[in-house]
DNA sequence: GAAGCCCGTTCGGCTATGCCGAAACAGCTG
DNA sequence: CAGCTGTTTCGGCATAGCCGAACGGGCTTC
């Protein structure tokens, strides 16, 4: 790991808490003199990544980092794997449809159909949510897509954060190929979601229905089509296995 | 400017140019040692900037681009102040509207308003384009806000190759505070746009009308509805003047 | 089936790189 | 106008990281 490289992705973590951050913020948060800082961030301004605010001095993001999370985006292959199939759950569930990755312990949208009855609706691509409190989330939490949490914060009253209260559920998560999550992340808001495995069987991310909580539990037909979305995207992906296999391999037949 | 911090950001733009690349490609596109670069491409991995794809040991770009990609977006005033008249502008024209910033001597868009006529269009958040072959990359090479390109590289038929025409077209923009593109970028596809100004009266970004090539040209009320919005979000980011100053105080009364 | 090849990865020594302290400079505030 | 806060520049020292060479796994070839 290269320091002057880690201390700059560093910096970059670090200006992802605020709108803006003075060039002494970033220094301490880094712990860094701020003329090392100064080398640091110079260079990421140089190639776009943050920008400089020509009145205040102040440092934000800059417009690079859009341009690489857009050619990420366009080059995923579960992404525009799973679009047609997104949208074909949306039209027949009537459900809005999410479908994430993981990084580190959160689970990272990377696709999202709304719900097709026309209400205003946020773009979620790209919003990070804990995996421990989503749908998605336990999905890749489930089949060791995910880092395990060291803590699991709280973002609702409902939200789980005892660590053995979880593990029941990802064991239940993989015996039945489906997890849930009733106002876990955000009130009046709960998910259904299934992993999706890529070529080799691993899981690589997950599809998830996300619905008003007036609507909770779906309906037995909701839940038969999101699986069959993602076994069918899973082969698409070259997977010759459903629901994903699990890395480290613990054997469960005993329970 | 910190050498293995450039070299990392660069291993990023190779990363943009091709959905996987071996070591070695990156290593020889940098034209640096193998062993160099993997140790580059191991931190970016680290953080989730980069992944290496687990049966091929190829490397592609990573979630962590989304994250920071969205978050920048997220605390951009420009996009949050210009969403709401981007939407007027839509129901007012019924063409799309994007809103542009520069980076290097591209357009990066951050905000799309697809027309509301209800046909599927894809989103255009994050996508890049030449500034000298769009409305809004002409805006902003107008007053400064773009680096000049130094080759004017052709998109289609129409576009704009040569510097002296290119200029010409500037000043006007310059004048009028709106610029034209007539299927310069893509066959099909015109635009006008004007700048926005940020507080210090410096251009900060473009907002821009896009249509058909068989609705061009727009008539008067949307040229005028264009302008009194980029005048109106100028205003809201605290700019006393409009159209934008230019940083290099060049004299072009005499022309 | 074995040998060769091509990659990704690891290791160690040398030196160039970038780290830090201190000093200059600019922008605000009292 | 002077004092302050915070960004930026500069130079010497030390270390961080660069490169060449060797290792190991996967795949093709003969």
């Amino acid at each position: 790991m290269i320091q002057s490289v880690d201390r700059a992705l560093r910096a970059l973590a670090v200006l992802q808490g605020a709108r803006r951050r003075s060039l002494g913020e970033i220094a301490s948060e880094l712990g860094l003199a701020p003329s090392t800082t100064h080398g640091i961030v110079r260079t990421l301004v140089a190639h776009g990544m943050v920008v400089q605010e020509r009145d205040s001095g102040l440092y934000r993001l800059g417009p690079a980092t859009l341009r690489l999370g857009n050619v990420y985006l366009d080059n995923l292959e579960l992404r525009s794997r799973t679009l047609p199939w997104a949208e074909d759950l949306t039209r027949r569930t009537g459900c809005a449809v999410r479908v994430a990755v993981a990084l580190a312990s959160d689970a990272v949208v990377v696709a999202h159909e709304p719900r097709p009855d026309g209400s205003r609706q946020m773009a979620e691509v790209g919003i990070v949510v804990p995996a421990h409190a989503c749908a998605v989330g336990k999905a890749l939490l489930a089949h060791g897509a995910c880092e395990r949490p060291d803590r699991l914060r709280r973002m609702t009253g409902e939200t789980l954060t005892d660590p053995r209260r979880l593990e029941t559920q990802l064991v239940a998560v993989r015996r039945t190929g489906l997890a849930a999550e009733v106002e876990e992340a955000v009130l009046g808001e709960c998910g259904l979601a299934a992993p999706i495995a890529a070529a080799g069987g691993l899981a690589a991310g997950a599809i998830g229905l996300v619905v008003p909580a007036a609507e909770w539990p779906l309906d037995a037909a909701a839940r038969d089509a999101l699986r069959h979305a993602a076994r069918a995207v899973s082969r698409e992906l070259g997977s010759e296995t459903w629901p994903p296999l699990h890395p480290a391999a613990e054997d469960e037949a005993a329970s």
